[in-house]
DNA sequence: GTATGTTTCAAACAAGTGTTTTAGTGTGAA
DNA sequence: TTCACACTAAAACACTTGTTTGAAACATAC
């Protein structure tokens, strides 16, 4: 957070933060204002509701993730079908989500909780705001794994792809915890990115199979 | 749910259906009681507390579940280690899975979305007690792994069984409105033990990658 | 300078939360 | 019957929640 950030900008920093950390019910707006150092009534005031907020941090995530991955998915579009190899096709999620490491600190482990607490709404607003507003991106990816797997049925594709995410998410989510005790427990230093590349040739083979 | 269920049984029914559905915090103890036609204060009276009730919807489940897992484990462990396959291990976790399906209906479901709420609590009080509780028999499964795939390093051993964990959860979790999709978009009727039987293969190739 | 629009602040609001209390009901044993 | 115990019921409690209000502070243009 630099020095003159403005109010909405600390606010969200904040949100996202104890978003991920506690869930979205179980953060109070005065939890919030309290960290950004913030007025109390600043929230409403900027994004309306606490719902609204909730949607903003998503937003601000989602939009800097799926540009990136967009500009990927165009490049693959162009490409004959032998070139999509599931593991190409991996990276070309990977490195964006990557990236955002970059921008702010270990935000890559912060958007999948808040993704995965996102998917657990399963009767909310937010996974059917997610989804409306940015499931177009998965449809792509989903016709560039057909184009190169067509020996794989429609369905087949389908699910192993929520095979993927499910690892994706559910690994990088608890990619904090599950470091520290594999540290622990083999005295070996992980990053992320060592995380995920360790996830490539697993999540590859099972497409294949 | 029966005639004459105690009033124990009603608020965990209740209470493990509303608490996989919505979450713990977006689900008041006034909504359990209600839909399980009891009065506010038993909660209290029988459980204790709010946590209370929480920790004791997950030991039935997993007392039910680790019980079944045990008598699995039990026979794997005397098993040389060239009959240790992934598949083998895998349908010794996922047929006590399916026994669930049969006591109480579509509780595979719920189970799962509530395993991974309590994995997504990651600094509260639940995560901590079902670990503790129940984590022996994770450990277990790991030497079982160990022992069928002794090329692969420890630590390999320990994420790639995260990303099963994953991609199972994951999907299970939210099979019921993914079910949905597939069903619509492919025509194809998917009950649950299709899904799991879906994605052997997949986890076993990544296993063995 | 004044005027105008924007942002911050402290305080209050109504609604909902988990929990406790106190009284009441039913049941089985002595 | 009488006593003790387990359970249920309604009401109240103290507290936290998201949101709104109205005044103060700030900035910018005329």
């Amino acid at each position: 957070m630099s020095l003159h950030d403005s109010t909405q900008t600390k606010i969200l920093d904040a949100a996202e933060f104890l978003f991920a950390e506690r869930g979205f019910a179980e953060t109070s707006l005065r939890t919030i204002t309290g960290r950004a150092k913030v007025n109390l009534a600043s929230v409403n005031y900027h994004f309306g509701s606490k719902k609204s907020l909730i949607q903003a941090v998503f937003d601000r995530f989602l939009q800097d993730f799926t540009t990136q991955l967009s500009l990927r998915l165009e490049e693959l579009e162009q490409q004959p079908a032998n070139e999509l190899q599931a593991e190409t096709l991996l990276s070309a999620l990977i490195e964006p989500l990557l990236s955002l490491n970059n921008t702010r600190n270990n935000s890559v482990s912060i958007f999948m909780r808040l993704l995965g607490r996102a998917y657990a709404e399963t009767q909310g607003h937010l996974r059917r705001y997610v989804t409306e507003r940015y499931g177009h991106v998965l449809v792509r990816f989903t016709h560039l794994f057909q184009k190169g797997y067509p020996e794989l049925s429609n369905d087949q594709i389908f699910w192993r792809l929520h095979y993927m995410l499910g690892s994706l998410i559910f690994t990088l989510a608890g990619s904090d915890a599950l470091r520290q005790i594999s540290e622990a427990d083999f005295n070996r230093s992980l990053e992320v990115k060592d995380v995920i590349q360790e996830m490539v040739p697993f999540l590859a083979a099972g497409m294949k199979a």
